[in-house]
DNA sequence: GCCAACGTTGGC
DNA sequence: GCCAACGTTGGC
């Protein structure tokens, strides 16, 4: 039985830094990096574990959304925030009150056929969402229930498919 | 590579 | 608190 309060996700990788290939290779990863607060927010105070996000290609030719993850961890510090070696280091992060957060995902599914964002802006039945606002860099956003398993029935995976390789 | 649309920083 | 300068995101 799948929990009526699962929310759904897009969160946005550059594929030449990390893409749905690398997930699907690696199983579970930290989405980590995450800059900005609002984003941030959502990662720590919004989402649950379970919870499903649509993997979507930014930076890319074409961008797009390539398949499915789910959340596998509750919120947990960003580590790279206390590393002075990495590009995402923030000394106003500190472990004892850590700023930046991320949360483990897990590889649900590739789609069969990458939906790309001139596919979201031409399909009526998408019309408002986020990502395809132009000008919108939001990294992380909630995505409507209809919507995503729309975009997944797009990508050649039905609901019944995703919620099985999702186990739930 | 360009640039619009932001978000952040810092002087005042 | 205002806002100009600057940096980043991300489509094109």
């Amino acid at each position: 039985m799948s929990r009526s309060s699962t929310q759904f996700w897009l969160m946005k990788s550059e594929p030449d830094v990390y893409g749905i290939a690398d997930l699907e290779r690696d199983g579970r990863e930290p989405w980590n990096g995450i800059r900005n607060y609002q984003a941030r927010n959502f990662l720590r105070d919004a989402m649950a574990a379970g919870d499903l996000a649509l993997f979507y290609h930014s930076n890319a030719t074409p961008p797009g959304v390539a398949g499915v993850m789910r959340i596998d961890s509750g919120p947990e510090p960003d580590g790279l925030a206390f590393d002075p070696d990495s590009n995402y280091f923030d000394a106003k992060s500190d472990p004892e009150e850590p700023v930046w957060i991320q949360r483990q995902v897990a590889f649900v599914a590739a789609f069969e056929s990458f939906v790309t964002l001139a596919d979201l802006r031409e399909d009526p039945e998408l019309e408002g969402m986020l990502v395809t606002r132009k000008g919108q860099r939001l990294s992380i956003q909630p995505v409507e229930e209809a919507h995503f398993w729309r975009i997944c029935r797009k990508g050649g995976l039905t609901k019944k498919a995703v919620l099985e390789k999702s186990g739930q």
